[in-house]
DNA sequence: ATTATCTATAGATCTATAGATAATGC
DNA sequence: ATTATCTATAGATCTATAGATAATGC
């Protein structure tokens, strides 16, 4: 039995690392927290006197998941498109337990409390807004670019990891990594109107 | 209590029904037999005189949430840019009991079975390949910006669900929107090489 | 004495099965 | 007689808590 405020504080914290990666792999929902106590080598009945619910984990492994993303916005702000080709990478589709918070939280912030979809919501925010500072244009859409390539990027990784064909999984991610490159340099234009004369 | 083979087939299309929006609303782990047995008015212990397993609802739900996504590519068909709008509307978004099996199940195909990831494999697949027949140019690469149209409509969306901000929401599916429609005027070019000197 | 961790377990929930019940269909 | 559905429950799993144990730190 470990004892010392130096070793909780290093027991805490090994928790949170263990739990940011085994949720980007299996989801929020997919693992327990006997799992990831049992991974950090320790029994669950110790897991209550480190957080005071499940989803106080989940709010702090949220936030050790994006500081992966910081590392992943210095890159971006050192070469665009690079990163982007990185992102859409497959050494980035199958080192899950390492990969975008974004794109690993999907489809769980629903059933997540609201202080984790809060701090989701806020990082991609600044993520977007991250894009668009990149983006080599001056235009007013630059936010709205910025929006379609994450969206792609997410989309992509995303769909790569879903489907079971290993050779639509690597398309997925070169072409949409290769269109994505034109993207970044069409020129802006208005967008299009509906044609008249056609209903939604 | 019901009886003849009539019903008994009545109740099996109820039950998938009744699964396959569902599933849609709460992801392939998140609601369980009983719950979608009692909306179906019936209790869980006739649900396995129906279905094998739990697997084989999902992938009879998957197969019917896709019915969905047929009614969708028939639209695609008649008016591509009008159907990629309606795609990303506030509507579709919202209405998640009927709305895109691909995106419903994005992050839920590798706890599922192999059989139901093949069926999402398989629709993915055809979907893109619509899609890119659809695209004005003829290029090359057509099916290289089908998958990027379609990636970016599934991130948008799901991105667009995922946060907890009105305003972010509504601005990613209306950005993606516009851009797509740029995108698809967008003429063909050769992928960019990477800049010279610089190394992954 | 305090407290970090462990053992054990309560209570909830989920998949699946066993056996009872009641309507169909020969 | 057959069978579609129901009641009841076994067995697994998950979150959370209670009480015991053993190392820290006054």
């Amino acid at each position: 039995m470990g004892h010392s405020q130096a070793s909780r504080q290093a027991t805490h914290a090994r928790i949170v690392t263990i739990a940011a990666q085994r949720f980007r792999v299996h989801g929020l929902r997919g693992i327990g927290v006997a799992d990831i106590m049992q991974e950090a080598g320790l029994t669950v009945g110790g897991f209550y006197k480190h957080f005071p619910t499940r989803e106080a984990l989940v709010c702090e492994a949220m936030a050790e998941a994006f500081l992966d993303t910081d590392q992943w916005s210095l890159r971006l702000r050192a070469n665009l498109r690079r990163s982007l080709r990185e992102y859409l990478g497959e050494s980035h589709r199958d080192r899950r337990e390492n990969s975008c918070g974004i794109a690993a939280f999907l489809n769980d912030t629903g059933v997540s409390g609201v202080e984790s979809r809060a701090l989701y919501t806020n990082r991609l925010r600044r993520l977007v807004e991250l894009i668009a500072s990149l983006l080599p244009e001056d235009g007013a859409n630059r936010q709205a670019k910025a929006m379609l390539v994450y969206s792609a990027c997410v989309g992509a990784l995303t769909l790569s990891r879903a489907v079971s064909d290993a050779k639509l999984s690597r398309e997925l991610l070169n072409a949409v990594a290769d269109q994505l490159m034109a993207v970044i340099e069409m020129p802006d234009r208005s967008p299009a109107p509906l044609p008249v004369g056609e209903e939604r």
